[in-house]
RNA sequence: GGGCGAUUAGCUCAGGGGUAGAGCGCUUCGUUGACAUCGAAGAGGUCACAAGUUCAAAUCUUGUAUCGCCCA
């Protein structure tokens, strides 16, 4: 039995120390694969394994199709997520970061990092992903930095990156802005509140306007009425008097307020509301700030409310709205509410100095790349998500409010001028020339969002911004591989940042897999306990079996349903290629290997015939592998070494192996012994420790390791239909006699004797050459062939032209027998009826393809063929009867 | 509201204009010299619904229903 938990081990660490992952052979054309990046936090999930297990597939079989092959791994420094590690960290020892101090804080992180960070490339490791680690690398490593420093300057020079006082989406939490994407909108249970606004100089009149948030109304400047509603013309240009506050609220026109809702009237809120803020634009409105930065309400609102958290301002705002007899009533409503990804709190729309890249301008050519097909994406409608995001694009806000990251490279004056500049020293120099003598300058204390850095990952981790061989020869990659999830986030600033710094796309094709999840289709989480670990099923079942159920279950456009019962059937499916490589070693087929052995002069059907199937079935793995077809690819190996090699192949080369024909014998157990090779390379890629420990066991004389052995490519000429259509004859004729002896119960034990009436020539010589076989799996005593008179009492089953009689030593039950052919018949008809209703179809016959009118017709006679020999079976148990 | 997708055997899912497929599960049989993590055989589906295109539709088109996901 396979011992995968030993040799796994042992198998990858000889890999890597024969240096079998490295990039740089020199005799192959490039095949570039980055790997996404995870997080310098993260530990491996069931999506990571699909991930990498996908990637690697394609690494491991251009590395056989002899590709200088680099996937280049690495880790993400993650920002937001390591900060809150090891602030968790710091929390337990009941110190805060700032009064550890920057610097300190950030020797703790990377101390944390060398120590903890990282798990998951020794767990990658375990599920045999053969990335080439000694490219390593770290997105805060010293050359990344150096590539985002540059990055900036230049998109800073070229007018890019702009600092704005703006709304941010602001986490009070974390203290940080984030960007759109990392605010989740959820759906949350919540309620109107109708508060009626005093309109000045008109005693008792009131304009309602109804909102989720009312402790903003400390903020509002406005009320926005739509132009056209006609209950509220004469209010235009009006003020109001804010309640509580006793500020002067203008009413203006804008088409923000719909009519339709609420009341018609809308407060604006221009510091804090998205919406709000573009009115307040329109109608040049002040932004009035209530909030700190951790959402407590500062000093421009009333004493009674200042200091006071958002959401008890909120209930303290409802109680005195009440109290003052404003508040019209209360509705029930869900709404969406942004909160931060990270952090899981409300996410504040708040006005801030922030760093943005105006992507607008980068997203255009990154459009055009798709547009024009130089990136691709596989499968195709995720192009649409990509052009959808794109052509709606925002400016990015990249400034962070953390320690941990890439710390912006942009200096401040004594008057707050920016100089930004890759060193101190250049933004010094650049300060003294403005200033005219040397001043004192500071930087700028915010760091970059990750995706900022990551973007650069295809080629900064190729030597850029030097301009290395490795650029060269590895840029553009070939495939990117990663989940839909990220496609905003990271494959559209790779392709930005690609075009606009390589001028090339980083990537020619874009591979979108899908979503795990739970064998019920829920998404996996911690909190729902749904988690599957996948090295808890490796551990069960072996990384193999893991990574060709991943692979199975990858059918482009659906997501994973993971399911154990399939690992299982997949570990299983290792065992019976175990089993059979077993079989053939102690069949001697390993013994005395013919090193020039050629699969081109077996004479043998069943040998000549094995080698086309495997021939056509690794044409259809290759073929799937190069159509990114998973699925079809697993599906396609499995079934050939199952369902011909094992089933077949295997029970019809026994008898040659357990007789007399010397000669019959060596071509059988080097034909046996081949397409064991030919399995164990193709079926490589996808269970690579397997068939890598087959592989150095069954022979002592191999050249190289599987990993780096050359993947199957053959001559067509060795599929042939002769000896195919033997073995199918047999493979029909043992079919239907243990269909016929199951169906009649026939003990499995006995061993019947078989009368072979009708048949033509070609069916005497298939009889002749595979007698011992057929008699071995059809579990006969004698075959005979005569055109005599048929026997009375037998089990009559008709393949092709030919009726094979079975008699059965106690009496027949013809009723059943007779059940049994009826049934056939039954079936037979009305496969005869739809044929040849087709064939009479005036129009069938003039519009439809040759070929499907001659395959219908072969059918036709066929089927008619076997109904009537049936009938005459069926005519002899009847004469029987009497 | 916009976009994308799904609906096929008891379950999980492939497939895709020319007589419906797999794995699991289920039933029956099996100590035949690789394998019971196995072998043999079997039952089980008007491919969500409706209309259209076509010689031919589960497959293409349109619509309907239900269910997902993403973005407002």
């Amino acid at each position: 039995m396979f011992d995968c938990h030993g040799a796994e081990t042992r198998i990858y660490d000889r890999w890597e120390a024969r240096g079998a992952f490295k990039a740089g052979r020199v005799d192959g054309k490039a095949y570039t694969i980055v790997l996404p990046p995870p997080n310098v936090t993260g530990s491996l999930h069931i999506g990571h394994a699909l991930n990498h297990t996908l990637q690697d597939i394609l690494i491991r079989f251009e590395r056989m199709r002899g590709r200088d092959v680099l996937w280049q791994p690495g880790m993400d420094h993650a920002g937001i997520a390591t900060q809150m590690v090891v602030e968790r960290q710091l929390d337990a020892e009941g110190i805060s970061r700032h009064e550890l101090g920057r610097e300190k804080f950030i020797e703790r992180v990377w101390q944390w990092k060398e120590k903890s960070g990282g798990i998951i490339f020794n767990q990658m490791r375990r599920l045999g992903q053969s990335c080439d680690w000694s490219r390593a690398r770290f997105t805060m490593d010293d050359g990344f930095v150096r590539a985002v420093q540059q990055k900036f300057v230049e998109l800073h020079r070229a007018g890019l990156i702009y600092k704005a006082k703006r709304l941010v989406n602001w986490d009070p939490k974390l203290l940080t802005a984030i960007s759109d994407l990392e605010v989740e909108q959820r759906e949350v249970n919540g309620h109107y509140w109708h508060f009626k606004y005093p309109v000045d100089g008109e005693e008792g009149r009131y304009l309602t306007v109804a909102t989720t948030r009312p402790e903003t109304m400390l903020g509002d400047v406005a009320v926005a009425v739509h132009p056209d509603d006609k209950r509220y013309q004469d209010l235009i240009g009006k003020t109001l008097t804010l309640p509580i506050v006793g500020r002067k609220l203008i009413v203006v026109a804008d088409s923000h307020a719909d009519p339709e809702k609420g009341s018609g009237a809308v407060k604006i809120t221009p510091a804090h509301d998205f919406d709000d803020n573009m009115v307040g634009k329109r109608h040049n409105l002040e932004l009035i700030n209530i909030l700190t930065d951790d959402a407590r309400l500062n000093d421009t609102v009333p004493k009674q409310y200042r200091g006071m958290d958002r959401f008890e301002a909120r209930t303290a705002i409802v109680a005195e709205m009440t109290t003052l007899g404003l508040l019209d009533k209360v509705e029930e409503t869900v709404h969406m509410v942004p909160f931060g990804d990270r952090s899981g709190v409300v996410i504040e729309p708040y006005l801030t100095d922030q760093w943005y890249v105006d992507v607008e301008v980068m997203a255009k050519n990154a459009l055009a790349a798709v547009e024009d097909g130089r990136t691709g994406f596989i499968p195709e409608n995720w192009q649409k998500t990509y052009y959808e995001w794109m052509r709606n694009i925002e400016p990015w806000c990249v400034s962070r409010q953390l320690w941990w990251g890439h710390q912006i490279p942009a200096w401040y004056g004594p008057d707050g001028k920016i100089f930004v500049a890759n060193t101190e020293e250049e933004a010094q120099a650049q300060a003294d020339a403005h200033y005219g003598d040397v001043r004192i300058i500071s930087r700028d204390p915010d760091v970059l969002d990750t995706w900022f850095s990551s973007a650069l990952w295809p080629f900064a981790t190729l030597g850029w911004p030097d301009d290395t061989p490795e650029l060269k020869k590895y840029y553009p990659t070939n495939v990117l591989v990663t989940g839909f999830d990220i496609i905003f986030f990271w494959v559209a600033r790779m392709m930005m940042d690609g075009l606009h710094f390589r001028d090339e796309v980083p990537f020619d094709t874009v591979y979108v897999h899908a979503l795990v999840r739970d064998e019920h289709g829920a998404k996996m989480s911690k909190s729902k306990g749904n988690v599957i670990d996948p090295l808890e099923l490796a551990d069960k079942y072996g990384a193999d079996a893991l990574r060709f159920t991943l692979a199975a279950m990858e059918a482009q456009g659906r997501d994973i349903k993971m399911s154990e019962k399939r690992v299982e059937g997949y570990r299983n499916f290792s065992t019976k290629l175990w089993n059979a490589a077993r079989f053939c070693d102690m069949n001697g087929c390993f013994d005395d290997i013919d090193a020039d052995f050629d699969p081109a002069t077996v004479s043998l059907a069943v040998n000549q015939w094995i080698i086309g199937e495997m021939v056509k079935a690794t044409a259809e793995v290759t073929r799937a592998l190069e159509a990114f077809r998973y699925n079809e690819a697993t599906a396609a190996i499995y079934h050939f070494t199952w369902g011909t090699f094992c089933d077949w192949y295997v029970e019809l080369i026994k008898p040659l192996f357990y007789g007399e024909d010397d000669r019959a014998k060596r071509e059988s157990r080097a034909t046996a012994a081949w397409v064991m090779d030919q399995i164990l390379k193709v079926l490589h890629p996808f269970m690579p420790f397997i068939t890598e420990e087959i592989w150095g066991c069954l022979r002592d004389d191999r050249k190289t390791d599987l990993i780096i052995a050359d993947w199957p490519r053959y001559d067509a000429s060795l599929v042939k239909q002769q000896p195919a259509a033997e073995i199918a004859w047999v493979i029909r004729l043992i079919s239907d006699i243990r269909t016929a002896r199951a169906e009649m119960n026939v003990p499995a034990a006995a061993k019947l004797e078989m009368r072979v009436v009708g048949a033509n020539a070609v069916t005497r010589g298939f009889l002749g050459n595979q007698a011992d076989v057929i008699k071995r799996l059809a579990r006969l005593e004698t075959i005979t062939v005569d055109d005599g008179a048929p026997p009375k009492g037998a089990l009559q089953v008709v393949v092709g032209e030919a009726t094979c009689f079975l008699p059965l030593a106690d009496v027949i039950d013809i009723a059943a027998e007779q059940a049994r052919l009826n049934k056939t018949l039954d079936k037979l008809a009305r496969e005869i009826s739809g044929l040849s209703g087709r064939l009479n179809n005036q129009a069938f016959m003039a519009k439809a393809p040759e070929k499907v009118v001659a395959d219908n017709r072969r059918n036709l006679e066929q089927a008619e063929q076997k109904a009537a020999k049936i009938k005459q079976g069926l005519d002899r148990l009847e004469a029987m009867e009497h």
